[in-house]
DNA sequence: CGTGACCCTGCTCA
DNA sequence: ATGAGCAGGGTCA
């Protein structure tokens, strides 16, 4: 049986669970890229909460499985949610095509973008500053688990939780954000919570307004620089003009295409926004899973000056 | 524009 | 093997 799912085809292939056909989306690397930090690898898939939703995937011949704990009627949230209406193939195509862009398409074939509920991606990149990015997984487990409400568990499995409302995360206070080994993050994450909630923040209504004055409403908020929002922007609203530059990204994109200058940031800011086409977030993901996966000669200590024996 | 402080912890090297 | 010491997808003052 086959059901239309907006703009894509899904097989369903029982109440729980659905296929959906495609040769080019690699789980791994998607949901371990640090564009999302709450999927944990189990078994031969990924399992994570989507929403409300609990959902188990995993590859298959013939494209991608969901399995879900209770029956689903319409998977839209999760065609939504893993982007998969975009045309994959126009979007790689789109590409620059230059050496670095094609090293990074070859080590990471099926990298994908998600498109991810706009609270919880600003909560995780707000915790993302100054942090590593099992560190950041580890917050937002701690998060969830104590202030989440549970979903409908997998027979079997202990609950997962849905990631916290803004109320809770108030409820919670700064000593129990502190305890979620949030650190100075946790007067952010609050402050960002109270601005939900007192409707001061409207995060539906960024979906409407230029890139550059949503990226001034989210840099109003406290602990909320460029790079946060950016991330925001490209990993939630799906903006391709927001192009998240962290030092990773800088040092990728110094050493691959500027390798004999000391390229300024301003310079780096404005390649960033002007060589990478109408899918410049998509191709962003490209270089830094590239970067940070594959040039382990850029990492930060591998930067410093050797030491002499 | 540059610089340090901010919490905390995993990683690295002695 | 064990423990300092350091730096980590930033932001603010």
């Amino acid at each position: 049986m086959t059901s239309d799912n907006g703009s894509f085809p899904v097989r369903i292939l029982s109440p729980t669970k659905a296929l959906f056909p495609t040769h080019s989306f690699d789980l791994s690397s998607t949901l371990s890229s640090g564009q999302s930090f709450r999927w944990r690898k189990q078994g031969k898939g990924w399992s994570g909460v989507v929403g409300p939703h609990p959902v188990h995937l995993s590859d298959s011949p013939e494209g991608l499985v969901a399995e879900t704990a209770v029956p689903i009627g319409d998977w839209s949230w999760l065609i939504r949610y893993l982007r998969l209406d975009d045309d994959y193939s126009a979007i790689i195509r789109s590409f620059p095509d230059d050496e670095p862009m094609r090293s990074a398409l070859a080590t990471c074939p099926g990298l994908r973008l998600l498109r991810q509920p706009a609270w919880e991606c600003l909560v995780g990149f707000i915790c993302s500053s100054t942090k590593q990015i099992v560190q950041i997984e580890q917050c937002l487990d701690l998060l969830s688990q104590r202030y989440g409400q549970p979903v409908t568990p997998f027979p079997h499995r202990p609950p997962g939780m849905a990631f916290p409302t803004p109320a809770a995360l108030i409820d919670a206070g700064e000593v129990g954000l502190r305890a979620c080994k949030l650190g100075f993050r946790a007067p952010y994450v609050l402050a960002a919570a109270q601005a939900v909630a007192d409707q001061s923040l409207d995060l539906t209504a960024l979906e409407f307004l230029p890139t550059a004055e949503a990226q001034a409403v989210l840099t109003r908020l406290p602990g909320v620089g460029p790079k946060i929002a950016d991330c925001v922007l490209l990993f939630a609203y799906g903006r391709q003009d927001a192009f998240p530059l962290d030092v990773w990204m800088l040092r990728g994109l110094a050493a691959l295409y500027f390798p004999r200058r000391k390229p300024s940031l301003k310079r780096l800011r404005h390649f960033a926004d002007s060589h990478f086409g109408p899918w410049a977030g998509y191709a962003q993901q490209y270089i830094f899973h590239y970067v940070r996966c594959h040039r382990p000669d850029l990492r930060a200590r591998a930067l410093r000056p050797p030491i002499s024996q």
